[in-house]
DNA sequence: GCTCAAATTTAAAACGTTTGCAATTGAGCT
DNA sequence: AGCTCAATTGCAAACGTTTTAAATTTGAGC
C-alpha cells in the first residue's frame, strides 16, 4: 500500500532501479558489495515488493488455485479441513500462496474453475474429490493447466498428476482383519455417486474376497446418493433388517460407518458384541462416537502437503511424464469391532 | 493465459484500448452501439481481462485475506470450516476472492498478516478468534488497513469492526433454562487462555446469576490452556469428583462440554439423570455424541457471509464510524440435559 | 600508460490495464 | 456556410516490476 516502491529504493540509494531489482534477487551478476548494501537498506526501509507488478510481468500469480466442491449443506467438511490445512502448509513452504474460490449458487463448479484459471490468478490448480467423467480433468488437460488431483480414474492410461490414498489395499486389509475375527457375512454401505473412489474401495474389498477363496463369504451393497442423508439411512436399514443380517458392516467412509452406527443402537444392537463396524477416514466424529469407531486414518493432511510439493514442482520444472503417488492408510482400531458373534447364526 | 488480450481485442474492432477498456466497463460516456459491439466481441472471442494489470493500476487485488490462526494439531477445526464455508459464500457475492495463508512453523501469526497487508495481496482481511490484547488489531488498526473482526473486545470503546455473537445472552440463557429445571449448583468448564470470547461467556453466566438473585446458587469454575487435553480433563475431573458434584456442568464451548460427557460416563454418570451438560458452538460432533449435546447454534457460517458483505462495504465506502453486529444465538435442545437429579442432593 | 576483456551497472522496453485530457465528429443554430 | 456545444472516441501516461541489450567501469597484462 503506501509501501516504499522500488524506485524509491533506488533513489535513496543512488543506483538504478535494474541494479536493485537484480540486487533483490540475489543475481550474482551483481557485485556483492552492492548486493549487501541493498538488502541492508530493503529490510532497513522495509521494502515489500509489490506482487500485481512482479505478476504482470513474470506471468505467475504465486497462488495456486482451489475450488471448494459443491456438496451438501457444509461446504468445508472434515474432509476438507484436513486438506486445506495440509495444503495450506505445504504451500507456504514453497512460498507459495492459496487462492480458494467457491462456487455461487447458480453457477457450475467448472464454471468457477475456468474463471480461476483463465484470470490467470493462479499459477496452478489442486483438484479433489474425483469423479468418473470429472469435467475439471478433461478442461484442465485440454487446456494443458498445471494441476494435480487428490484421487485418480478408473481408466489408470489417463496420464495426469495424482495422489490417492492406497483404499485398494486398506480395503482389502479390512476384509481381512474382519475375516480372521471369524466374520463370513459382509455388509458394505456405499454410495450411488459417480466417484472413482467408490470403485476403488469396492475393488479392494472384492478382490480381497476373491484372493481368500472361500465360497462362503457373502458381501451385500446398499447405496445410496451421497448427501441424501434419509436414503442413506435407509439403505443402512436395509442391510440391518434383512433376513440374514451381516456380522459385520463397513462404510465407505466414516459418516456412513457412523450412520451404520447409530442405527444399530437403534435396532437395540450392541456394538461390536452384536456387530461390527468399520469405516474409513478417521475423521474426527469417529473418536468420539461410542464405542470409537475402528477405521483407517486416509492421511489427508499428509496427502495435501505432499501435493502442494508435486504441484510446485510441476509450475516451475514443467515435467514431461505425469507424477503419481500412492498413500498407504493407517489403521486406527477402535471398538467397533470384534470377533463374529457366537450366538443367533 | 493465453487469452486474447485488451490490445487485440481493439485491433479487431478497429477501436482504440481505452475505448473498448471503457465499454466493458459500462461508461455510459461510450455510446451504446459501441458497448454492445464491444460486450459481444470479447464475449465470442473469450476475452479474459487480466488480472494483474488491472490490480496494477486500480491498486486493488480483489482479494481479501485471512490468515489461518495458529492453534493445536488441526489447523482448520469445526469453527474455521464454517467460518471459511460462509466466507466463501459471502465474497463471491461481491465478486471477490478469498486468499488464504498458514503460518510456517517458525513464524508469527502477526508476521504473515504483515506480508498479506503488506504485498497489496489483499484489500481487506478478516481477523477471528480475538484475544485480549490482539497485536493483530493493533497493528491493522495503527496501519489503517480495512478489516472486520469476528469477536470483539472487552472494552467497547476500542473502535473498530466487528461481529460477534451475542454469548452474553446466550450463557445468560442457558443458566435460566437450567435453573428453571431446578438446577442450583452449576460448574463451568473454562479456558485459561486470554481470549476475549471466555469474559464474555463468564460475564453473560455471572450477570444472569446476579439477575436471578437466589443466594442458594453455586457456581464452580475450572479452567485448563485451550488445547492441552490432559489438563482440560484435569478441570473437568476437579469439578466432577468435588465433595458436592455440580448438578449442571457448562461447557465454554462444544470441545469441552464433549470432554464433560466422556468423563461423567468414565465415572458411571448417566447424562442427563446424573447430570446435566451444556455447550456452545453446535460442532458436528456434538450431535454424534451421546445422548446428543445440548449447545447453542453460533450461526458461524450466516456470521462469516455477513461479516464478507461489512468489509466489502468498508473497502469500497471508507466509513467513518465502526460497524459492529451482534448474532443471537439459537438454543439446540439435545438430550443431554434435564431436571435436577431428585436423590442424592 | 594503453588495450581488451571481464565485471558491473544503466537505460529502456515490456507486461496489460485504467483514466485524464485532447481531439474528433456531427447536430442544431444563426 | 460558419459557429457552438455536446457526444464520442483516441492518445498517452501511469501503475511497479523484470529483463534484454547496451554502456560504463575496472583491472590485468603488456
Amino acid at each position: 500500500m503506501a509501501s516504499l516502491t522500488l524506485r524509491e529504493l533506488a533513489a535513496r540509494l543512488d543506483i538504478s532501479v535494474g541494479t536493485v531489482s537484480r540486487a533483490l534477487s540475489g543475481d550474482p551478476a551483481i557485485a556483492l558489495k552492492t548486493r549487501e548494501r541493498v538488502t541492508e537498506a530493503a529490510r532497513q526501509y522495509g521494502y515489500v515488493p509489490n506482487m500485481a507488478a512482479r505478476q504482470l510481468v513474470s506471468g505467475r500469480s504465486g497462488f495456486v488455485g482451489f475450488v471448494i466442491p459443491v456438496r451438501g449443506p457444509n461446504f468445508i467438511d472434515s474432509y476438507l479441513g484436513e486438506f486445506l490445512t495440509g495444503l495450506g502448509e505445504g504451500l507456504v513452504e514453497h512460498g507459495m500462496d492459496l487462492f480458494i474460490a467457491t462456487v455461487p449458487a447458480g453457477r457450475s463448479e467448472l464454471s468457477v474453475l475456468r474463471h480461476v484459471v483463465e484470470s490467470g490468478r493462479a499459477d496452478g490448480v489442486v483438484v479433489p474429490r474425483i469423479g468418473e467423467a470429472d469435467e475439471r480433468l478433461a478442461y484442465l488437460l485440454e487446456r494443458r493447466f498445471p494441476f494435480v488431483a487428490h484421487g485418480r480414474m478408473l481408466d489408470s492410461s489417463a496420464a495426469f498428476n495424482w495422489l490417492d490414498a492406497d483404499s485398494v489395499s486398506a480395503f482389502g486389509e479390512i476384509f481381512d482383519l474382519l475375516y480372521e475375527l471369524g466374520h463370513r457375512h459382509f455388509g458394505l454401505v456405499s454410495i450411488s455417486d459417480p466417484m472413482t473412489f467408490r470403485h476403488l474401495r469396492e475393488r479392494g474389498l472384492r478382490d480381497a474376497i476373491a484372493r481368500r477363496g472361500d465360497p462362503t463369504v457373502i458381501l451385500d451393497v446398499a447405496s445410496a446418493p451421497r448427501f441424501d442423508r434419509g436414503a442413506t439411512v435407509a439403505a443402512v436399514n436395509s442391510l440391518l433388517h434383512a433376513q440374514r443380517r451381516p456380522t459385520a458392516m463397513i462404510g465407505l467412509f466414516d459418516e456412513l460407518a457412523l450412520t451404520i452406527m447409530e442405527e444399530a443402537s437403534r435396532a437395540g444392537l450392541s456394538i461390536p458384541r452384536d456387530l461390527s463396524v468399520v469405516g474409513f477416514d478417521n475423521i474426527t466424529a469417529a473418536a468420539y462416537a461410542p464405542p470409537g469407531l475402528t477405521t483407517f486414518e486416509a492421511r489427508t493432511r499428509d496427502s495435501a502437503r505432499e501435493i502442494a510439493g508435486m504441484l510446485v514442482t510441476i509450475i516451475e520444472k514443467k515435467p514431461t511424464t505425469p507424477i503419481t503417488r500412492l498413500i498407504a492408510p493407517k489403521l486406527v482400531a477402535r471398538a467397533s469391532h470384534g470377533p463374529v458373534p457366537e450366538t443367533g447364526r
